[in-house]
This record gives C-alpha cells, structure tokens and sequence, in this order.
DNA sequence: ACAAATTTTTAGTTTTGTCTAAATTTAAAT
DNA sequence: ATTTAAATTTAGACAAAACTAAAAATTTGT
C-alpha cells in the first residue's frame, strides 16, 4: 500500500463514520482536498484491489478487505496520539499532523509494543476509541458536558474546538486530560453547569460545557 | 524535502563516512540499489537546491547545507533506533529497517522530546554516536572487543555481526546491551579473551570478540 | 417528462523518480 | 600515445498520482 492509496482509504472510511456507507466522488475529493476525476483515477485502481467496491456514478464502499486496512490506520493513528500526548507532552491540539505521519509506518511489532508501552488504551486524547488488534472496538462513549445528565460523571477525554482561548481557559481552571468530572447541577435558563472537578466546584458556562468530551464511567 | 531526496542525502553522507568526501555516482548508485543514471538526475536537482556540489564526471560532496540535513537524518534514526530499544524491547537487529521509516517524520517538537523522553543519549544501540540538536558530536567512541588492550573497560554498545546464531550466543552468556566489560587477558596464540562482564569472569574467542563493540570507558 | 444543473468520468498532460540503451568522458594498459 | 575498458551522462520511455478541459450520466425543478 502506498501513502496515498492509505490516505484515501482512511477518507472513505471516515465519511463513511465507520459505518460502510457508500460515499460519493466528490465527497471524497473534497475530504482529500483534491479533484474528483483524480478520486475516480484512484478509487479504480483500489478497487481492483480488492479494497472497494466501486460503481461508476454511484459511489464507493469499503470491501471487508479494505474495513480492516481502515481500522488498521486509525488504530495506528490513535496509538500516536496517545503516545504524543502521555510520553512526549504534546497538546492535544499538536498531535494530529504528527499523527498523520507516523500512522503510515508500516511495522505490525512496532504498533504491537507501542500500545503494550501505553498500557492498552481504549481512546485517544480527543476521547475517540481505538480499535484492537482485531479490528474491533466500542464506539461513541464520549459525550460533550452539555450533554452529561446531573448526577453523571465522567473522565474528560478531548475538546471539541482546540483553538488557543479555549485551552487556556482550561488551562487557568486547572482541567486537564484525565480529569474526573461530576455534573452536579444545572441552570435551566443559560445552561450553565456546576461540575466538581478534581475536588473543586466550579461553575461552567453552556458554551464551554459544549466543548468539552466527556468518557462517562458512571 | 521528498523522501527519496533524504535517502540520497543520507547515503551519500554515510559513503563519504561522515568526513565531507566526494563520492562517486557509482558508489552512491550501488549504496541505493539504483541505476547510475537515475543518480545522476537526483544529483543534479539536489545540486540546483543547494545540498551538493556536483561536478559533472567527477562525483558529488555534500554542501554546508546538504551536511546539516544529513545529520539531522542521522540524529532521527539513531534516536528511533535508542527509542525502539530502550522503550520498545526490540532487539538490536530489528531497529534498522523501522528507523529507516521514522527518520522520515516531520516534526523538530517531536524528535526534541523523544530525545528528552530517552535522556539525551549519547549512542545508539551499535554505538554509533548520536549528533546533537546542533549537529555536533563526538565520533568513533566504540571500538571492537578484540582490540581493546588489556586492564581497560568499557560499556557494550553494539554488535558487528547480528547473525541469530551470534545473538543466542550472547544471550547464553547473559551478555546484553549496556553490560559492563573488562579486559582481563589476552591469549597470544589464538587472540581469545578473558573477561568479566557484570561481576562473572569468562574466556570469550576471538572470533566472538571480533564482533562485539564497547564504547570504551576507562 | 424534459431541460437545466450537477456530478462523475474520460482523455490528454504534467511531475517525480525511475529505467534502458546509446553516447561520451575519464582511466588503464600496452 | 593509442586503444581498450570502465565510469558517467544524455536521451527517450514508463508508472504513479495529480491536474485541466471536455464529454457523458444522473439528478432536479417545473
């Protein structure tokens, strides 16, 4: 597999949202940020390799074959971020370019001890899961605060909008990845919420409630 | 920077052993499994872009420029190599084909915190020394077993020969990587050994020692 | 149902890095 | 000092992956 036939593959698979969906010419294009008729050039040639299923004018799917390639990458992809994150100090704005390099690094045994070396992890920084080695893997168990019902609580796993204001009023409030957060009430008319947050009640408004992922463990 | 463009880089670096040597088109053709004429275009363009003086029939050397960016390649693969070892648990014999793809990751926050995640080596898992972040660095610290004079120390940094019948022979004798040896005596008649590696006192042939590298300490 | 708009494909180029075969330059040998 | 051999370069072609412009298929609006 080249880099680019990988890169393509991952695209489809996430327009699909992990279901496998058929997805059209131009949304690929698009997603890769390229011309529909280099799409067509490539989603041919992948599809006589066997990686998809593709009708001309209706669309590509992922074959069974090209499901695992996909997870596969993401898991790849979702180890680095872990691992950028936990063992270099990386933000989790920082980690995806670097990210989109290293998953293309083609060493079963690397990717094998990297995740031995992580202690196994279930989500990356962003609180996406990561897939096994078998492919398989529970989805959407983040949710944004905002979403969180009293009483919950949860381990705060990503952030929805990464730009500088945001993480540095986390940063001044002292969240952090790996916090455990506790809903404890909320404010019917602007939505604010009272959460407790490593032993401190503080006091968070909708927009940031709605920016935050939660992994809910209780 | 493309990648077939640091492998050029590279490998004419390690012909020209580190000293700015010229190298022939030749020799760079042989090191890359490549036709000459393909080295020749590729020499061409990485002279138009400053990395080498070339002049026609006469070979290529590496500029101010093209050496920086070699020993910032090098400095990458020696530190994915330490990593791999240190963190990983690979053994000295599988680092080089994965750290051949690492090297090739784009991110200078990366490879600064990898350093600082492994505390700033000095010497990979051969002992081959380590450039620093400036691109200096001490070189031919490491010396085969076999010519180490008698009384003297060092650390075991590497093996010449990884042959797996040769890796099980250390592992047999419980020497491993970052052992402390010391020479005790040589015979004369057959250039064999005796040692004494972590505290055991053990004859070693001159074949096995002829393979060995420490990196002397006293 | 049919014309217009949109999407997708085809055909023909381009760039990067490679190759083969032929030509040229340099080095070696008598 | 020629001739021969070896090394190197040039010329022309090819595969991968992209692009542009034009043609064909599909979808939409009325």
């Amino acid at each position: 597999m080249t880099l680019s036939e990988e890169d393509y593959i991952k695209a489809i698979y996430h327009l699909g949202k992990g279901e496998n969906t058929t997805v059209s010419t131009n949304a690929v294009a698009e997603q890769m940020d390229t011309k529909p008729s280099s799409v067509t050039d490539m989603v041919k040639k992948l599809s006589e390799k066997g990686l998809l299923n593709y009708r001309p004018y209706k669309g590509v799917s992922l074959t069974e074959h090209g499901q695992k390639t996909a997870l596969t990458l993401v898991r790849k992809h979702r180890l680095w971020e872990v691992f950028l994150v936990e063992k270099l100090g990386f933000s989790w704005d920082e980690v995806h370019e670097v990210a989109e390099q290293l998953e293309h690094i083609k060493s079963e045994k690397l990717i094998d001890s990297l995740d031995k070396l992580l202690d196994y992890p279930e989500v990356d920084p962003h609180g996406d899961p990561i897939p096994s080695k078998k492919g398989e893997f529970k989805k959407a168990i983040k949710k944004l605060l905002s979403e969180v019902p009293i009483g919950k609580s949860g381990i705060c796993v990503g952030v929805k909008d990464s730009s500088a204001p945001f993480l540095k009023f986390l940063d001044k409030n002292n969240i952090a990845l790996g916090d455990s957060v506790k809903v404890l009430d909320k404010e019917e008319f602007d939505g604010s919420l009272h959460v407790r947050i490593s032993n401190k009640d503080i006091h968070i408004s909708q927009q940031i409630a709605s920016n935050l992922y939660l992994k809910i463990t209780e």
